[in-house]
DNA sequence: TCATATCTCTGACTTTAGTCAGAGACTTCC
DNA sequence: GGAAGTCTCTGACTAAAGTCAGAGATATGA
């Protein structure tokens, strides 16, 4: 039986049993769609935009049936004040009320399905599906390139450098003479982020050293993604990068505090040589690789 | 995090992924229920009861889904000749097609989903998935008395019997003057099958050994549902049907071959003692229980 | 053989889900 | 300040999914 195999197999099983976890939003006396955008509202609320996003809904079918939650007192919806196009939606204490009966309808029907396990095999289920969700998630992560200066860009950046501060026995502060932004850009460097579910959850950048050299600089990936082969994976797409901007080598410096980056840059064919030039004063080990 | 949240996590990130999966039957032209019909009939045809019960459709609904099949010629309904009423769907060749084709969309999809993951990830996901699954129908399988001349319960013991022949050394003949039926059943005995997706993967029974006693008999689980907990549990549903049935103790005898058996009878809790009144040649090893 | 039950089918619905085209209010960028 | 773009909403649709009440044919058990 193949990977392929197992998966349908699963898929099979699974969505006869646990899928009818989400069905058991039915039941409620509301359509599953309706269900389905109470739920996404949450108690913290959303903006319409985002919830045509996330759901892939139409607009028309949206406001559709956001004004019927409203007519039935679950949500509000007001102008965004920040910009007067969007609007913001939020749950009343009615419409609170029904996502908490959501969400328990939701938890007894869990509960319900894994009582006959016993505790070890509980133990067992909960690693195996951490496991596959983890994969699952590393599998569909979305790699792309981006100018360093968006949401997406900063956002996972800032993560970085606070792991950094984190790590760094001495702390971490972003040399304020950084050039960040313009050499992590084309023509000469890219950036990449790698999402899933909206949220970034790694990055790293390309930059010009001399004209056949590109550097990598600040590779990061979220901890609770690592193991999950997403550094590799966004090495090799920056070192595609790389040589899509015409460098023949790779270079790159790290801190030896990073131990599993060390590590995964020999596994990915990266090979230690003596400093380069250098302008960050973390920069400890350096690696290579030919990327012709 | 508890396994509640771990499995409705991995529920959420799932449906969303593979989960699109069986969505993958759109995109065929075919709206989704039609699609689903196809493959439920499958290559080898259906009872149109069957269907109705494994989709759990409307029959007036399921009449017309059909119908619609038929009329694209990819069915063909014809009364079933055992019984007028009924009716039996198969598949034409354009319908066996067509059911190739959603079989290949849907592992195209599997593969395309897998195929950033490396060779030691998939290895790690297969496992993880298979564990989960396992898992999952173990803790789905549904135990209920039945009578022993049933077919869940003569499918059952057949397996059973047929292993035993397996894997004792000198093979394993029923004794003829078997007098299984009428034992296992009310008002001395029981009889207890353990379904999945319909298929009887365990069994066991009670019956009288004397007025306080009763004895455990033809415990089986099937091969690949072994390590899920699934004997401790069907042992213990037995040992609710003998204290149902007025018994003070339980007892059982089984072959020294059985060596998962041994060790899971000492796991719930029952004593090695010495041969009770014995009329199975195959029985060496004994052990009882207090049902007080 | 007659009452009762089972199985499928038909007709007449309703609800849910979704699409499309454009209007109107507001922002943003030059 | 005006053009272009964004966001939400309305109206007018269509398709899919599902429900309900019976009719008609056949089987079953006393």
């Amino acid at each position: 039986m193949t990977l392929v195999d197992t998966v349908r197999r699963f898929n099979r099983s699974y969505t006869q049993r646990i899928g009818a976890l989400e069905e058991s939003f039915l039941g409620t006396g509301r359509p599953l769609g309706a269900s389905r955008l109470l739920f996404e509202v949450g108690p913290d609320g959303a903006a319409v935009r985002d919830l045509r996003e996330r759901l892939d809904l139409d607009s028309g079918y949206l406001t559709r049936l956001l004004s019927r939650l409203a007519d039935d007192g679950l949500v509000e919806v007001r102008p965004d004040p920040a910009d007067g196009r969007r609007r913001l939606v939020t749950l009343t204490p009615d419409g609170q009320a029904a996502y908490r009966e959501l969400n328990e309808r939701s938890d007894s029907k869990a509960r319900g399905l894994l009582e006959p396990l016993t505790e070890r095999q509980r133990a067992r289920l909960d690693e195996a599906l951490g496991t596959a969700d983890l994969l699952i998630r590393a599998a569909t992560v979305h790699l792309r390139v981006v100018d360093p200066v968006t949401d997406a860009a900063r956002t996972a950046l800032g993560e970085y450098y606070a792991e950094l501060d984190r790590r760094f026995p001495s702390g971490f502060v972003p040399e304020p003479r950084d050039d960040g932004a313009a050499a992590l850009r084309a023509p000469s460097g890219a950036f990449v982020v790698a999402a899933s579910d909206g949220a970034p959850v790694a990055c790293g950048g390309v930059r010009r050293l001399d004209d056949s050299t590109g550097e990598i600089k600040r590779m990061w990936v979220a901890p609770d993604w690592r193991g999950a082969g997403l550094g590799a994976r966004l090495l090799r797409r920056l070192e595609d990068e790389a040589r899509r901007l015409g460098y023949a080598r790779a270079v790159l410096g790290t801190n030896s505090v990073l131990t599993e980056a060390l590590a995964m840059y020999g596994r990915v064919g990266y090979r230690e040589i003596g400093p380069y030039l250098v302008d960050s004063p973390y920069d400890e080990v350096f690696f290579e690789k030919s990327l012709i």
